[in-house]
RNA sequence: GCCCGGGUGGCGGAAUUGGUAGACGCUGCGGACUUAAAAUCCGUUUUCCGUAAGGAAGUGUGGGUUCAAGUCCCACCCCGGGCACCA
């Protein structure tokens, strides 16, 4: 072997290796023990950044891990190429969309794989190409026959100036991000998949899925937000009509002070039309950005309709208003307000000078850190107090009582509710998928027919900003109704881009099916390791496993959960701010590949931090670990010209030989459990690397302490295999493999080389570390306990004490407490 | 505002089930090699006191539980992710 690393040199003969064997597609093979690993496919967004080298990092490390645990690995990549970046870069550069995404993938697939992933690239899926979108074009119309989907008026963002909606993205301060006009709510018809129907078995699987992290299980389940509680119809004085209300504390029932509407309310709306000033306040209602955080965060204001509402209990009359945080398009645009018991409702009620009052007390007497001047008393665990015949009453026995009375007298309904909405996929946007629907006068919407599918995105479009060109496309807008063949008018908003996300996986297991996907699904599916950014803990992994459970009812699947196991990542960061174009700190990591290779700067991303945690960038911690595979190399090129040594290590080790192998053993079984239960691959690296400076320093006396370094090096080699494939593909050469080291299996642990002589004991009195001590392995508890109390050291902090108690953690420690 | 994370030396991080705080790497400092530099190698690096042996303090802040707390409990501060049209 040469006697220096050439990273450039070696790196391209493992891959041309690996592409001209084909190593890395797979078929699907009966009997296999499959694993399927999948990375979050990246966004085609010009060129990788550290973000994706991190990911996909990670995926390649499992994946070739497994590979090694003699599974058959299927490791797909592909790319989410329709969304708003290219309409962007496509104003910005005066091209079309289509072109600057193609050429975007085009130079991404080179850079992943000079990175040398083990992809099968035979599977790969773009989903901007009418081959793939068409088949969620044609589930759409499948949901559309089984009452799965609808159109409703729901709210956008939209620029008066720029005449075009605007995403959340794109309001900055409550404004246009290009015409800086102030934004306005906008209610215009969408497309809604019924995510709700499926919120229960969404939200009881969670409690199953013990393959993913349980803060994204949380995090869904307050997402998906079940609650139970009522619907209460309020009695409007002067209309016929109640207007109801939901509540999960009816207990509270009796503390209303006033109920409040909606902007878009139609009582509010009717007020306003002889109320100039309600009316002024009710256009300034609109002008707000549409975001929940905007939403909450806003200052609250309010103000009152003159009407009044009654009280279905006790009659009494409460005033209703307006409020700028009441939503239209959530429940039913109206809610009751306790302000003594709710802070927002608290917080209004001060504001305006609304009354406030208690109905809920601690057990055993009012006081006890109440203060309804400071602040409102939320908590659920008191009793009903000024609550009639309901006084004394505990919340279940509240609920349940004042539940009974309304449901008696047909004023109120006990629901399960939940905080999860319909997702709405329309998007008034040009480049993605078109929505199969084609509107007719008489016939209304009609999905268009199976046979007329896919329904082609026309590429090569300008886009100028203000609105899809779709719109004014008339060859692509004008086409005969598929029912009755008068002229009609195709639908021109596209899919949210999630909506491709939400299924690829189940297509890289049948990419060129003349259906969704085929039985190949059925051999692959579930996915056995999902990675990807922890920032879509809620939205994609939701909808994804939504989409799942589509496939599944209209027959495609048998699977009810896509992912078994998660894996979330965090983000790479410099100076301790989240690289971004936005704020100038990105380091391109096609630059470190040229300096140092790939090796290097997949090994630093996999050191560098734990995947779950964020990564912090370091120049110097790259060098770093371009140090440490010099060093390794150097370590087998010195090995190699002393003698190759195959074969297991005799009994004529000298002691240092056996310490050798026993690390070598140790670090065997460190890194496969660090690799396969704990996901800690830095620490993995770091027991590696140790290895690796216990076999530098090592010198052997004769043949077998030779033989014992020809095992440490194998081994070291073996276990960094997936993390630096193209170092490990050459060294394991040198030492003497004519088979290559991808089609090594991952080493075993020779338990006889564990054993120990002697422990070292740890000594502490009252806690303290005192000292420390070597025993031989098998000695007796007693032996140690008063080997200990001799401790010289020990001995000056108990003389002339009391021992009242001694504590022996077997192994361990002993401490001495006087 | 709400939900979920995180906070440990000069820096990234380690400490797996309540049991040695700082593994591994980086940086810095000292040295070897070299005409010189780079590269490489060796030593050292939590802070304070001490020649040393050793001692004291120490894991965001304030309390608590325990023989023993980075780890468990309570309250708080700060940073990050998500909040339904960024992907």
């Amino acid at each position: 072997m040469d006697s220096t690393y050439d990273p450039d040199r070696i790196e391209s003969e493992a891959q041309t290796y690996w592409r001209e064997h084909r190593v890395f597609e797979v078929d699907e093979k009966e009997g296999a023990d499959k694993f399927y690993c999948l990375t979050m496919f990246p966004y085609p967004s010009g060129k990788l950044h550290m973000g994706h080298v991190r990911v996909l990092t990670i995926s390649d490390v499992l994946a070739r891990f497994q590979r090694m645990q003699g599974r058959h690995v299927l490791q797909p990549m592909g790319w989410d190429a329709f969304g708003m970046p290219a309409e962007n870069a496509a104003i910005k550069n005066d091209l079309a969309p289509s072109d600057w995404t193609y050429a975007n993938i085009a130079h991404m697939r080179g850079q992943m794989d000079r990175l040398g992933f083990a992809y099968d690239w035979s599977r790969e899926v773009t989903t901007c190409k009418p081959e793939y979108y068409r088949w969620e074009q044609w589930l759409f119309t499948k949901l559309f026959e089984k009452g799965l989907v609808y159109r409703q008026n729901s709210v956008v963002n939209w620029d008066p100036v720029d005449q075009t909606v605007l995403a959340n993205e794109q309001v900055i301060d409550g404004r246009g991000w290009r015409s800086g006009a102030l934004v306005e709510r906008r209610e215009i018809p969408q497309w809604f998949m019924r995510i709700t129907e499926y919120a229960d078995e969404l939200l009881e699987e969670l409690d199953t899925m013990d393959g993913w992290p349980t803060s994204v299980r949380t995090m869904q389940r307050n997402w998906i937000g079940r609650s139970e509680g009522i619907d209460i119809d309020f009695d409007v004085v002067g209309h016929d009509e109640p207007l109801t209300v939901y509540t999960t504390r009816p207990d509270t029932l009796y503390g209303v002070t006033y109920l409040a509407v909606a902007a878009e309310h139609p009582l509010a709306v009717a007020a306003a039309t002889d109320n100039p000033a309600l009316a002024e306040f009710l256009e300034e209602c609109q002008q707000t950005a549409s975001s929940e955080a905007h939403l909450e965060t806003m200052p609250k204001k309010g103000m009152p309709l003159g009407i009044d509402v009654v009280h279905p209990l006790t009659g009494a009359r409460v005033p209703l208003w307006v409020a700028n945080f009441v939503l239209m398009a959530y429940g039913t645009g109206a809610v009751m307000a306790v302000p003594a018991h709710d802070q927002r409702d608290w917080e209004f009620a001060r504001q305006y000078g609304l009354p406030i009052t208690q109905v809920i007390a601690p057990v055993g007497g009012q006081g006890d850190g109440i203060d309804l001047d400071r602040s409102a008393w939320t908590s659920k665990d008191g009793v009903c107090v000024n609550s009639g015949p309901y006084d004394g009453l505990d919340f279940a026995g509240a609920f349940a009582a004042i539940a009974d009375a309304l449901e008696k007298d047909g004023r109120g309904r006990k629901r399960v509710n939940y905080r999860l909405r319909d997702w709405g996929v329309s998007r008034q946007r040009y480049w993605g998928t078109p929505i199969p629907i084609i509107y007719c006068d008489d016939c209304g919407a009609v999905p268009v027919p199976e046979g007329d599918l896919p329904v082609v995105l026309p590429e090569g479009l300008k886009v100028t900003g203000a609105g899809s060109p779709l719109t004014t496309l008339d060859e692509f807008v004008n086409t005969p109704c598929p029912k009755c063949g008068r002229p009609a008018r195709r639908e021109t908003d596209t899919f949210d881009t999630f909506v491709e996300s939400s299924w690829y996986f189940a297509r890289y297991t049948s990419p060129d099916a003349m259906a969704m996907v085929d039985d190949r699904e059925k051999y692959w599916m579930p996915v056995d390791q999902y990675i990807g950014g922890v920032e879509h803990a809620i939205l994609h992994l939701l909808y994804a496993r939504f989409f799942q459970k589509l496939m599944r009812d209209v027959g495609l699947s048998d699977v009810d959960e896509p992912f078994t196991r998660l894996l979330t990542q965090g983000m790479v960061l410099k100076d301790g701010a989240k690289m971004s174009k936005n704020k100038g700190n990105t380091v391109d990591p096609q630059t470190l590949v040229d300096r140092y290779g790939a090796d290097t700067v997949r090994l630093f991303m996999i050191f560098a931090a734990p995947p779950e945690q964020a990564l912090e960038w370091s120049d110097d911690g790259v060098a770093g670990a371009s140090r440490f595979l010099k060093r390794l190399w150097t370590a087998v090129d010195t090995h190699v010209n002393e003698s190759v040594q195959s074969g297991r290590p005799s009994e004529t080790l000298s002691d240092a030989g056996k310490s050798l192998r026993r690390k070598t053993h140790e670090t065997i079984a460190k890194v496969s459990d660090d690799i396969e239960r704990r996901m800690t691959f830095n620490t993995a690296v770091a027991a590696v690397m140790e290895l690796t400076n216990a076999i530098g320093k090592f010198e052997p006396h004769g043949q077998a302490d030779r033989a014992a370094r020809q095992e440490a090096l194998e081994a070291t080699v073996l276990l960094l295999s997936p993390v630096v494939p193209h170092l490990a593909h050459t060294l394991w050469a040198a030492l003497g493999y004519t088979e290559a080291v991808i089609d090594a299996p991952w080493p075993a642990v020779d338990d006889s080389a564990l054993t120990r002589d002697d422990m070292e004991i740890v000594l502490q009195v009252n806690g303290k570390l005192r000292g420390r001590m070597n025993v031989p392995a098998d000695a007796s508890k007693e032996a140690i306990v008063a080997a200990a109390e001799a401790d010289e050291n020990v001995q000056r902090f108990i003389a002339e004490k009391v021992i009242r108690k001694t504590i022996y953690v077997p192994g361990k420690l002993v401490n001495l407490v006087v």
